[in-house]
DNA sequence: ATCCAGGAACTGT
DNA sequence: ACAGTTCATGGA
C-alpha cells in the first residue's frame, strides 16, 4: 500500500491506470444506495474503526486519491487503517496488466475495456456485507435487492448524521445473530433468506466463519468448497464472494444472469447464452474471470 | 397478467 | 453426477 499521512488528510497513490471516474460511475448504481454517497466529485463513506466512527470525504487529486476526514482528524493508526480500507476496497493490490493484455484480443472484452480503461472491482471489503448482500440479491432483481438491503441497515445499522446527511453503517453478525427470523420476514425477506443471513450471522459470530480463515487457505477450489458448505451459499455465491471480498481475480459467477445479459447484449444475440456457450467464449478468461466479469457488468449501466 | 430477476435446496433418477 | 421442481417476492 502506497500512501502518505499529510496531517489533517492522507493521500493514497493507486496503480497508474486507476480511474477514480470509472469507480464512481459503478458505485453511483443505484440511488438507493445508503452505504455511500456521491455528492458532487467526492465519494463519501462512514467506517467505524477502533469502535470511533471515521467519515472518509474521499476525492481525487491528479494521480492520487484524497482523503479527508470531516468530523474530524484521527488518529494515525486509525487514518492508516481507512487508507488500508480504500486499498482493498478499490482492488488496488492488483496488477492489472495481464487483464488488459488479454481482453485487448477478446472481441467480448475489447470495447469494454477501453471505453471503461481505469475501472477496478469495487469490492466488499467485510465478509459479513459481501454475504449478506450476495444472498439478497439471489434471484431477485436489482432494484428490489436494494430495496431489501436499505431496509436492512436502517433496521440494524449504526448512523451518523452530519451536516444534514445520514450516513450507515452495515449491521454486525452479531446483531443479526440475535434476531428473529420472523423479523425480517416483515422486511420482506423471504423464509429462507431470512434464515440464511441470519445462518451466516451465527456462524461469524461464534468464529466457525471468518475472513481470516478463508484467506489462510489459499487455494481457490478449498476456498469455494468451504463457502459452498454454508446453507445459503451456492456456486454463484461462493463466486460473488470470493470476487468482491477475498479478492481472487478467478472467481466466476457463471450463472449470473446479468452476466448472461451483457453477453447477450454485447454479442447482439437473440436470447442468452448457455453455461457451455459462456464456458466455450471464456476459455481466454482464465485468471482474470471476475475482472472479465465486472467489466461485463460495467457494460449494463450504459444502455 | 405474465415473465423474470446479480439462485439455492430439494427430489428423483 | 445430473436434470427437473419448488421456494419466494417484487419490478417492469
Amino acid at each position: 500500500m502506497k500512501w502518505d499521512d499529510q496531517g489533517s488528510s492522507i493521500k493514497i497513490f493507486p496503480p497508474l491506470d486507476f480511474n477514480f471516474q470509472e469507480c464512481l460511475v459503478f458505485l453511483a448504481r443505484s440511488d438507493q444506495e445508503i452505504l455511500h454517497h456521491i455528492m458532487g466529485d467526492y465519494l463519501y463513506k462512514l467506517l467505524k474503526i477502533n469502535g470511533e466512527f471515521v467519515l472518509l470525504k474521499i476525492g481525487e487529486n491528479e494521480q492520487s486519491i484524497q482523503v479527508e476526514f470531516p468530523i474530524r482528524t484521527p488518529a494515525q493508526s486509525i487514518k492508516e487503517q481507512a487508507a488500508a480500507y480504500i486499498w482493498k476496497w478499490f482492488d488496488l493490490d492488483q496488477e492489472l496488466e495481464g487483464f488488459y493484455d488479454m481482453a485487448n484480443k477478446d472481441k467480448l472484452l475489447k470495447d469494454i475495456v477501453h471505453n471503461h480503461f481505469g475501472l477496478r472491482i469495487i469490492g466488499i471489503p467485510e465478509l459479513f456485507q459481501a454475504m449478506a448482500w450476495a444472498i439478497i440479491g439471489q434471484q431477485i432483481n436489482l432494484t428490489f435487492a436494494y430495496t431489501l438491503k436499505k431496509r436492512f441497515v436502517e433496521q440494524y445499522g449504526e448512523s451518523l448524521t452530519y451536516e444534514g446527511n445520514t450516513f450507515w453503517l452495515f449491521p454486525e453478525p452479531e446483531t443479526i445473530a440475535k434476531i428473529d427470523k420472523d423479523e425480517l420476514l416483515k422486511l420482506q425477506f423471504s423464509k429462507r433468506k431470512a434464515e440464511y443471513v441470519i445462518g451466516v450471522a451465527k456462524a461469524m459470530e461464534s468464529g466457525q466463519l471468518t475472513k481470516e480463515a478463508l484467506l489462510h487457505q489459499q487455494d481457490y477450489q478449498q476456498v469455494h468448497d468451504s463457502l459452498m458448505a454454508i446453507r445459503g451459499v451456492g456456486a454463484w455465491t461462493a463466486d460473488y464472494v470470493m470476487m468482491k471480498c477475498l479478492h481472487y481475480p478467478n472467481a466466476f459467477p457463471i450463472a449470473d444472469v446479468g452476466l448472461h445479459q451483457a453477453i447477450k447484449h454485447q454479442l447482439g444475440l437473440e436470447r442468452k447464452p448457455t453455461i457451455a456457450e459462456i464456458e466455450e467464449m471464456s476459455i481466454y478468461w482464465e485468471g482474470w474471470q471476475a475482472y472479465a466479469t465486472f467489466y461485463l457488468w460495467r457494460s449494463l449501466y450504459e444502455w
